[in-house]
DNA sequence: ATGGCACGTATCACGTGA
């Protein structure tokens, strides 16, 4: 099985870019990241016509995450609230899991933090306090996990193209890789990391800077497995085509295989 | 030096992203 994780900034502004990448790439699941739009405005037909079943939890303008799947999910459901209870963190629309083939697909988009310090860096530290929550629940109930999504964090300095210089910053700091080493120690591991140790290896370029033209990248899309599933994993790979197309996203698709 | 670029909003600038 295929699951692919791509912050697309935007469905539909990146709806052509996103259906051609799925006719190319035969994925069984699509994890979709800041869609920017609600839920009756999703563009569902061009996914429906090449056969996909289509799960969203949107809003307007901000946040929003989709699975498209080749099958039907179960037990599809969206934020923290089915496993922690009802909070303010599920304002922002930015968890939908559902599960195929006995797998749990969770995915997320993690908020941003904007600088160390400030209030969205303490809204960011306590969403993935909450997250870890929801996962430690999710494991009484299924031991093959897959979390996929946009983590908006550099677990660490290979993740990076200028670590002297970013490490400590947004996306970089102590309390939020601390955060994923805390996830990763309920009993997950980042699939890519099975195949690929070395540096230079990044999922995201900043929009401005000619940052891709120069791999100014960041690594901070992730799939983390319960340890069957890692077990199984036979390939974890970034492709980077779709940033080179015109008018891309800031994000490139990143997919595993198990 | 907080800049650079892109997105959505009933815009003609702003908030947000990372």
């Amino acid at each position: 099985m295929k699951v692919a994780t791509w912050n697309v900034n935007s469905v539909r502004t990146r709806q052509d870019q996103v259906v051609n990448w799925l006719r190319e790439n035969k994925v069984d699941i699509l994890c979709l990241q800041e869609t920017k739009v609600v839920d009756d405005n999703f563009p569902r037909s061009p996914f429906a016509e090449l056969g996909y079943h289509i799960y969203v939890s949107g809003q307007k303008s901000y946040n929003g995450v989709a699975i498209i799947s080749t099958e039907p999910l179960e037990d599809v459901n969206t934020g923290f609230a089915p496993l922690i209870g009802t909070s303010d963190l599920d304002e922002q629309k930015r968890v939908i899991s559902g599960t195929i083939n006995d797998v749990r697909i969770v995915n997320v988009y993690i908020p941003n933090g904007s600088s160390v310090g400030s209030d969205k860096y303490t809204y960011k530290l306590r969403w993935l306090t909450a997250l870890q929550e929801y996962l430690r629940l999710l494991l009484y109930e299924t031991s093959n996990i897959c979390i996929c999504g946009d983590f908006n964090i550099a677990p660490d300095d290979r993740d990076l193209h200028a670590p002297a210089l970013l490490t400590g910053q947004i996306m970089a700091s102590d309390l939020e890789r601390q955060a994923i080493a805390a996830i990763v120690n309920l009993g997950f591991a980042d699939a890519f990391r099975k195949f690929t140790t070395e540096g230079g290896h990044y999922s995201w370029w900043d929009y401005r800077s000619a940052a891709f033209g120069r791999n100014l990248g960041w690594r901070i899309d992730h799939h983390y497995l319960t340890s069957d599933l890692y077990a199984q994993a036979i390939s974890c790979t970034i492709d980077v085509a779709p940033r080179k197309l015109p008018q891309p996203s800031d994000h490139t698709p990143v997919i595993v295989e198990f």
